[in-house]
Order: C-alpha cells, then sequence, then structure tokens
DNA sequence: TTCACCCCATTTAA
DNA sequence: TTTAAATGGGGTGA
C-alpha cells in the first residue's frame, strides 16, 4: 500500500510539511510537495505593495485555496479561544465584551497589553509552529507571538485602533495571515479621522483573502489606524492570526 | 419609496 | 494624550 500520513513538523525543521490528516497516494503526495515547495520559495511570491504617506503594507497569497481550506478547518478543531470573561477590554472608560474571539499564543515569559487587559500566551503548537515557518520563510523576519482573531460572520469585527503597544520591538513588522471568509480591511490616517481634517487623506482598503499574507511594515502602525468593519452580508467565519516581535519581559527596560 | 447597510463623528474617565 | 468599545445620524443604492 503506497499510502502513508504527511505529518506535521512539531520540531520546526520541516517548514515545508503541512499538517494533513487525509490519506494520499505516493504520486498525489509527490506532486502536493512539490506545489507546496514551489509556492514556499519567496522569489516565486508575487506582492501588491500598499503605499501612502507614511503606510507601508505589502500583500501575497501565501497559501494556495487548496491549503488554506485545510489549514483553516485545522485552527477550527485545534484553537481554543480564551473565555470572555479573560478578554473584556476598556474603550472610553467602559469595558465591554470583544465582538470577536480571541487568544494569544508564544515563547514562554512573554505578555501583550492592550486597552486594559494584559494577554499571556499559550504554548506554540505544532499548526501554528508550521504557518509561522511557512511566514517567517516568505519574509526574512522572525516572530515570538500570536494574537488569533476569531471572527464568526461578518457582525464580529474590530474596531480602529494601532497597533503601537510599548511591547512590541521598535519598528519590527507584524504580519496578518488570514484563513476563511474572505473580509474587508481598512486603513485610515491619524490625520482624516476628526471632523474638520487639516489635510484630505484618503482611506486605503483591502480585501484579506482565504490564505493571504499582509504585512504591516514601520511606520504603517504609527500614522495609519486600521478595522475590519462589519460586514452583514458576510455569513461565514474568518481567523486571522497576527504575528508579532514581542519584547521578553526580562529584557524590558524600566521606563520612569 | 424604503430600508438595510455603510460611513463616520461622538462618547469618556482612566 | 489616547481610546482594539457601542451608538446614532446621515447618505445611498438596490
Amino acid at each position: 500500500m503506497d499510502r502513508f500520513l504527511i505529518k506535521n513538523s512539531s520540531t520546526r525543521k520541516h517548514p515545508l510539511l503541512v499538517e494533513c490528516t487525509d490519506t494520499v497516494t505516493l504520486p498525489e503526495k509527490a506532486k502536493l510537495r512539490k506545489n507546496e515547495d514551489d509556492s514556499l520559495l519567496a522569489e516565486h511570491l508575487t506582492w501588491k505593495e500598499i503605499r501612502a504617506e507614511g503606510l507601508s503594507c505589502d500583500y501575497t497569497l501565501l497559501y494556495s485555496k487548496t491549503e488554506a481550506d485545510v489549514i483553516f478547518q485545522q485552527l477550527e478543531r485545534e484553537i481554543t479561544y480564551f473565555p470572555e470573561d479573560l478578554s473584556r477590554v476598556q474603550v472610553y472608560g467602559k469595558w465591554h465584551n470583544v465582538p470577536r474571539k480571541q487568544v494569544t499564543y508564544g515563547d514562554d515569559g512573554l505578555s501583550y497589553k492592550f486597552s486594559g487587559i494584559t494577554l499571556s500566551p499559550k504554548p506554540w503548537i505544532p499548526l501554528l509552529n508550521s504557518i509561522r515557518d511557512r511566514v517567517e520563510l516568505a519574509t526574512g523576519h522572525t516572530f515570538n507571538f500570536v494574537l488569533i482573531n476569531r471572527y464568526k460572520d461578518g457582525n464580529d469585527h474590530i474596531g480602529e485602533h494601532r497597533d503601537d503597544e510599548k511591547d512590541l520591538v521598535p519598528h519590527s513588522p507584524i504580519a496578518s495571515v488570514s484563513f476563511g471568509a474572505c473580509r474587508d480591511f481598512i486603513f485610515r490616517h491619524r490625520d482624516a479621522r476628526c471632523k474638520n481634517p487639516t489635510r484630505q487623506i484618503e482611506s486605503q482598503k483591502l480585501e484579506l483573502a482565504n490564505g493571504s499574507l499582509l504585512m504591516m511594515n514601520f511606520p504603517t502602525n504609527v500614522y495609519w489606524y486600521h478595522s475590519l468593519p462589519v460586514r452583514k452580508k458576510v455569513l461565514a467565519p474568518r481567523v486571522n492570526l497576527t504575528f508579532r516581535k514581542i519584547i521578553p519581559n526580562c529584557e524590558r527596560k524600566n521606563t520612569p
């Protein structure tokens, strides 16, 4: 029987293998490996550059639809999110349940704070390490933390904000990987957010597709807010992973 | 026309 | 100084 299981790499030594519980025949496996190898080569990725004043982002399809569909199902099976009471945020002095589900994974000894909450990461699991490996191979950057947001349908959303937390390594890019439903993603310049803006700066609108990677490079998060707005017509869930580089607690400088 | 949807300004006390 | 939230008003197009 020329059948076997493609196994996931728990050691991060084999980033080329995507976890797959299906059995496939030998020729199919060889084909799969070749396609994966091809799409993994950084130089084979086609990037779309999104540029504006103070904004630098790069977008690509990191996974084929077939791969992305498999990974989405794996995420749905393997990721368990923080309970509601552990992910309430404080905005304008009021506490709210977030209109989505969240969880963080990452290296030991890290923590990420925003809007009144501190998120401590769960230990890495093979599935997330495999995605992280792929992102690192494609971008040449390394990451030690991932925030996962699950939007169950178009009513789940996230409001305008910047990823400008002290916990982030200065100037480090953030890698946003999307699975499941395609959603609109909006950038707005900080100087265009009041009633009488001093300058007219156009919003930047993107669609984040299944299997896509959006790199948010410095200094995007200094000048631009981003949001995932409500989209009533979207009925399917989306899972988004934002890989980050967090300053380890032990290396953190005391600010007076 | 109607109304669901989208855009966006406002809120607020830590 | 800023706000990872909801809310309500106005515009719009199917």
